[in-house]
Formats: structure tokens, sequence, C-alpha cells
DNA sequence: GACTTGTATTCTGATATGGGAATATAATAG
DNA sequence: CTATTATATTCCCATATCAGAATACAAGTC
């Protein structure tokens, strides 16, 4: 078996630090795809490439304005990655409670799933 | 240019499922390479290799314990992922203004072009 | 020492990557 | 319609993956 795509989830595309820096960009405004080349220093079709990527797994929508391709984040798809790591954070706050903490969570993540 | 190594940072080596689902098993107690994959219904040599790119990002410790190699888990090493997606926590947590900008890009969408 | 148990490493192969270069498509302007 | 601008796609390739099989290493037992 081989390495999954990065297209598989969320984790696996937010992998790639460029894509990481993209979200970051797009956490403030709208951008296109020449604005994030340029800012990253990219060629452009590296950044279509990428953002195809994260399109593909719902962390960015697009909108056509013209002839310009206008990307957007869309955060909630942020949100497992979040919660995944939540679950450990009792873990490094050096609490007395943790473990009991981190089993809470993880029950509380079986039954909740969604939000 | 190449995919970057698993074990080039946290997010990569946290990309692959089995390897989550290791951090997640050794959230509550050491374990055994063995423990391990017959949890995880993995080969063996699968999981010593799954764990060389978890130490290797400092993820998880080992103890040596006669025959044994005891895998524990390093909470700390998580927090740049959590630290990274809380950045964006604010942008899902359904604040009014958010939610209205959102609604907004819908509906430019609609009007614009299709995705 | 010979044997057993636990773990790590090496080799192989199918698969996917990310960037560059070149090209194609889309939308607008003149 | 042609030219221009903005973006997407295709082709290429060096690189890395993950699992399986086989093997090596390590530590304990007899």
């Amino acid at each position: 078996m081989a390495r999954s795509p990065t297209t598989s989830d969320v984790f696996n595309a937010v992998a790639e630090v460029q894509r990481r820096q993209i979200l970051t960009l797009l956490a403030d405004r709208e951008l296109s795809v020449n604005d994030l080349a340029a800012t990253l220093n990219l060629r452009q079709p590296a950044v279509s490439k990428h953002l195809r990527v994260l399109k593909e797994v719902d962390l960015v929508q697009v909108r056509g304005v013209g002839q310009q391709r206008l990307y957007s984040l869309n955060p909630q798809a942020l949100k497992p990655i979040y919660d995944w790591a939540a679950t450990f954070r009792s873990l490094w706050t050096g609490r007395l409670d943790r473990l009991d903490a981190h089993l809470a969570g993880l029950l509380a993540q079986q039954k909740g799933e969604d939000s």
C-alpha cells in the first residue's frame, strides 16, 4: 500500500506547509490565485494545484468574480483537527485528573460526532 | 520536489490514520509493539515502522523493559497542531457576524458563478 | 550454547507526490 | 475576432511512501 492521498482527509491535506500557509492567508481575506502565488513566492500552477487539494477536502471554496477566482476559507473543516488534538490537551496541561479528562474527551467525541 | 517525509514534522507524522490511532492508544497507557499490533490488526513490522516515525518527531518515547520495548506518548509534541488549529477556532464558533459573512458569500456565489 | 520470544531493519513494489514547463481553458478588453 | 489576463490541467521526474516477506538483532530461558 502507498501513502494516503493528500485528498483523503483534512489531516493529509494540511500536512503540507504551503497549504497550511494558504489557509492562514485565507483566514484574513478572500484571495485570488495570483495573490497567493505572489505572497508565497510560488508559481501560479503550484498554487492552483494546492487549492485543488484544499477544495477537495472542503477546506476552501471558490467564487468566480469576472476573470478571477477568489478563494475563501471554510474554517469548520478544520474542526476535526482541533477536536482530535484537543483530546490530548489535558495531557500537557499537567493537571491531576488528566487521564480522566482524556477518557471523558474520547467518550464525548464518540457520542457527539458533529457540531 | 516530492511530498515531504513523514518525519519532517508532526503534521506529516500525524497525517497517517494508523499513527493517530497509535497515539490515541498510548494516551491511556504504555504499550509494547506487539500490544499495538494486536489491537490495530497490523503486522509487527508495520507497527515498528510507524513507531519509528513517531519517535523521530518526538511524539513517543521508548523504555526498554527486559525483552519488551514499552512506548509511551509525549503529549506536548501535539501542542503545535492544537495551537495551529486553535488559531482558526474563532472562525467556526458561530459568531453572528461570521455567519453573515458566510451567507453573504454564498449569495454572491449564486449570483456570480458556480464553484 | 541452543532455543524462544520480542522487536527492528532491509528489500520490494504499487502508488502518490509537488514543482517546473508547456499547454489548455476561461473571461474580458479592444 | 484577436489579444490579453487569470487560472487550470497535463506531462514529467526525482522522491517518498506503506505494507508484506524475509531476515537480522536483542534479551531472556533452558
